[in-house]
DNA sequence: TCACTCATGTAACAGGTTACATGATTCC
DNA sequence: GGAATCATGTAACCTGTTACATGAGTGA
């Protein structure tokens, strides 16, 4: 599991409680790492109870209290430990794939058309992807260490979301000429 | 979840047993949507609970006996159901992607000889699709119906795995280029 | 007044992973 | 003799999803 891992790497840049993890696991980190914040808040816990982060409850007026999580040593210590081990890539689950695969076994239009908004959602993505590289990252030829590193992950879902955009624009095409309505 | 209906789609090509499908998904349709042969006999029995398959009992001699399974008419309505079904793009979920951007807080050479792994196995997968187009589909053009649904998947597998192939490299580049040796 | 944000959680359930178990046959 | 293949499953556990719950403050 890498979602302690993630939190871990998210906690390390800025400590924070578990409702403002939720909202990175809404954007950045969770552009490749999704998590809801029910996840987080057992997770978090599961972290406390393991010594990998420290809670410092916060007391605020006119707001319910809050715990602000820090890594700790040991969460470091975890955190390098996972960072040498090797992993297989991740297993992938496309429902839009097994849609287009049996596609003929219902009605083709009615997937083309799914295809169609998944197209739309990948654009929008891209865009969103695009344009936060255009405001962080103008200058990536100088970027080292952890700017680097944080740049080139947004560069992999730059790269993932144009092939997905590419695929249903072939998929779309193809449909379109074996049933031109 | 469309475990059950990539096994809809799967039996619908051809009936078979548990074990089958589970070797099914071990390849091809397993390339885009990945099953153990523990949720496949769990699903099947589910499936069968609901009449979305029959089962058909065969005796074997020197082997245990089969179960093979068919789609049925209550399960190729309900795939016909799901597939006009709108769904969102599935969750991404990538320990590479995670690990590169905790590099800095670890050792960046152990995440790049990770990277190096991922960017073999890549080249590999990519071999693999590359060779059954070229096998399966020697003239993609002339496919229609079924058979060209099944070639737009295979894409959709060659332009993820090109997308994640030039990804490794360039961070490659990138994280020799930081930390030359 | 109503919706939204901040902040944390419980509970039930669905889905996925790992380990273990059985037993004959075929191939090296 | 040992490994791989065919064939099916149970059990325990871990993860992930969905629904529900609370309660004050802020802004339209």
């Amino acid at each position: 599991m890498a979602l302690e891992h993630a939190i871990l790497v998210s906690l390390d840049e800025r400590p924070g409680t578990g409702y403002e993890l939720a909202r990175r696991f809404d954007k950045s980190i969770g552009f490749f790492w999704a998590a809801t914040h029910q996840q987080i808040y057992r997770t978090l816990k599961r972290m406390d109870d393991l010594r990998w982060v420290t809670a410092e409850e916060v007391a605020q007026d006119g707001r319910p209290d809050k715990k602000v999580y820090r890594v700790s040593p040991e969460g470091r210590q975890e955190l390098q430990r996972w960072l040498r081990e090797t992993g297989e890539p991740a297993t992938v689950r496309h429902d839009l794939a097994v849609k287009i695969r049996g596609a003929s076994l219902g009605d083709p239009r009615a997937v083309a058309e799914e295809v169609a908004r998944h197209r739309r959602h990948h654009a929008e993505r891209l865009d969103v992807y695009r344009a936060i590289e255009k405001k962080d990252f103008p200058d990536p030829s100088a970027l080292h260490g952890r700017r680097l590193h944080q740049h080139l992950v947004l560069r992999g879902g730059i790269k993932a979301e144009e092939a997905l955009l590419e695929w249903c624009d072939e998929v779309l095409a193809a449909m379109r000429e074996d049933d031109p309505r």
